[in-house]
DNA sequence: TAATCAAGTTTGTGATCACAAAATTTGGTT
DNA sequence: AACCAAATTTTGTGATCACAAACTTGATTA
């Protein structure tokens, strides 16, 4: 069932490529992107270009517009709360369900996930920050082994990506500080409780963070 | 920001044919699928049909497997019980969203809708069953104005649609009784806690149905 | 100076081509 | 009759082509 081959398509690599720069923010939302330009920017043929275009297109994190130009969707007070009520159904549950599959080893490893994304953060390094944030979650949810549940909430991490990173662009990312650390802690008490009102606050002070300076924008 | 022009591109109109034919049974699991044979049963040339297997498949609607082949996924009970779960979180929640929305001329229209599907449920025509109990549905919850809690779940949809229709096939639909009036009938009574009770009633008994004849498939 | 419109350019779309990988058939051997 | 390797066909992939629609530009007019 596996790729026994460790060869990417062509078609997978520019899949990966394109969504990372989606959900670490090297593609801000307004721009409208040419196929032919992302095509030469990663020195691919359209082809595969148009293909992760639709898969992208599908996980809402692109848009295809009335005119066929390709942009990332705008944001509006409306839709930044639809995602915002979406991640505070799912996320929560996700964790909940990956909390008896986290193991002494694991919480080791989201600490040091942690203190980098720290670093990040005090460096001013967005990118760094954005993708340790990422890997925090993600190595969390994943240990759910949910994978229908897993996939809807990357659709959404996809749709808020660009906007995150859009705002700390403006704001610096000095104003934030660390829920992180207060759900390691309750993995560690293995305190259920705890440690879903953590990710609850983690992603609330986020969301907020981001909802009270779209008005910047 | 709408279509003008109301003539479809091939590629939108393949996109809708084959989501269709998932949705409501027409592509059972197990079989696989060529790129080549889909596009000559659609009367399009191969390309459409890749970028469309590409943006199902990114919808969880559809699977390419190791040796590039393309099928429908296989249901296992882990995967059953998921889409379960995340059906149970989600759904209800959409439908309390709608309630708001739902005024004299579209519960009407619910009953309307349902008596079709009665109608379709007793002459033992599976299709019209399933169209009809889809349209119940998605009139509530488009009404609810979240399309990016709405997008979840018609991805949810198509991943459980071609079971529903594998089991109606062997069990047929006399065991199946209507959930829809109850739900209609709290619409009626502006019954907000009802409402959602019913629509939970609804997809349990659907996916406990279904459920519970998995062993027979 | 600002608005307009016609040429020229760029772009998305759908079909086709070339090729390698996978499936299928074939034909010979045990 | 059962098996396997070679030959053949089918298939997915990525690139390219043809074309119409959308965008850009620059000259012309009010």
């Amino acid at each position: 069932m596996e790729q026994i081959n460790n060869t990417l398509t062509v078609n997978e690599s520019t899949y990966r490529a394109l969504r990372e720069k989606i959900l670490f923010g090297e593609m801000l939302p307004g721009r409208a992107f040419t196929l032919r330009g992302l095509a030469e920017s990663l020195g691919v043929s359209p082809t595969p270009v148009r293909e992760t275009v639709r898969r992208l297109t599908a996980e809402r994190a692109l848009n295809l517009k009335d005119n066929r130009r390709v942009s990332i969707p705008e944001m509006t007070e409306k839709r930044f709360q639809e995602i915002r009520h979406a991640r505070l159904i799912l996320e929560p549950e996700l964790a909940t369900l990956a909390m008896i599959n986290i193991d002494k080893k694991t919480i080791n490893l989201l600490i040091n996930i942690d203190k980098k994304t720290d670093t990040a953060l005090l460096k001013g390094d967005l990118e760094g920050y954005m993708r340790g944030n990422y890997d925090f979650h993600f190595t969390i949810y994943r240990l759910a082994n949910n994978s229908v549940l897993l996939s809807l909430v990357e659709s959404l991490w996809l749709q808020f990506g660009p906007y995150m990173r859009l705002v700390y662009n403006h704001l610096g990312t000095n104003s934030l500080d660390d829920q992180h650390r207060v759900a390691t802690r309750a993995l560690e008490n293995r305190d259920c409780i705890a440690f879903k009102i953590a990710i609850m606050e983690d992603l609330q002070q986020g969301m907020t963070f981001i909802g009270a300076s779209r008005t910047l924008l």
